[in-house]
DNA sequence: CAGTGTGTGTCAGGATATTGACATGAGTCA
DNA sequence: TGACTCATGTCAATATCCTGACACACACTG
């Protein structure tokens, strides 16, 4: 095993930090999860539509950063265990809302216990300020970087 | 019910927030290398091995955040364009270091310069103080969800 | 009313990543 | 020496993702 004598000016990159607190918090999350027979992307999907029910396919899938095929696929896993419900035929456009079902908000309580702790431990040394700047940060980049033209010049 | 039964709003998640600016970093390090004809991970491979030469293959997929048999294949494409050089036979155990090749370190430069353009938009709304902050604070969330068990500074 | 544009769901193809597994080389220790 | 452990490279199979494309439903506009 070698050791880290060199502190690479990557760990100098923001692009770079966020890359990887991204990962470790991925990693962390999916075995969080995993005895809750869940993945990252499912839980997204619920905790999604735990706060914006009705949320359509395509909806969902920019909501969990991931293609509405991606998605599809997810919500299709759900259904099949009964955690989320999808009307069969589509009552405006061709957009089908999906709701939580009881046991699928059951699935989500306990899964967002885990991710809460899993959330708590990443935060544990930063302080209710150093949270909220971090918080404003990461929102600030994220914005600077979405298509949406926020700002034109 | 009360309102602390969830990770609570989405957008309030650092968690959340996190993934959606590693989502939009990805798209937009996507799109600005993709005239240079590579991809993340073979730009993060190029510049792994340009500030630590000689890393094995496995220690170029611990970098990149990817597996063995990810950066094997970014690794062997690199190798076909000439970007970089692998010896036939390992010096020492199985591990072949690699290096990159004078074409490899100009594509590199490109690939660096596209890069950074990408940061500074990314951090565009953030002072110098600010940035530091960030940095400090990703840093030790990545640090606080490392499976490294060993209580490390 | 017909034409256009946007958003949605879905399919097919290919590229990519991951999981699981195995064999090899090196170091460790009885 | 021989057995054990660890790390590495590689293979096979699976799963996932993305790009491109198409058909459908609604809103807008002439």
């Amino acid at each position: 095993m070698s050791q880290e004598e060199t502190v690479g000016e990557l760990e100098q990159s923001v692009g770079y930090l966020l890359k990887r607190a991204a990962a470790a918090l991925r990693a962390a999350m999916d075995a969080a999860l995993r005895p809750l027979e869940l993945t990252v992307p499912q839980y997204a999907c619920l905790e999604l539509l735990s706060q914006r029910p009705g949320l359509s396919n395509a909806e969902l899938a920019r909501g969990a950063f991931v293609t509405r095929q991606s998605m599809n696929g997810v919500l299709r896993g759900l259904q099949d265990r009964g955690l989320v419900t999808r009307p069969e035929t589509a009552p405006h456009g061709r957009a089908r809302p999906s709701e939580l079902t009881p046991g699928g908000r059951q699935q989500l309580h306990a899964a967002s216990a885990a991710v809460r702790t899993v959330e708590q431990q990443m935060l544990a040394s930063l302080s209710s300020t150093q949270r909220g700047r971090l918080l404003h940060d990461l929102a600030a980049c994220a914005d600077a970087l979405t298509p949406t033209a926020a700002t034109r010049d």
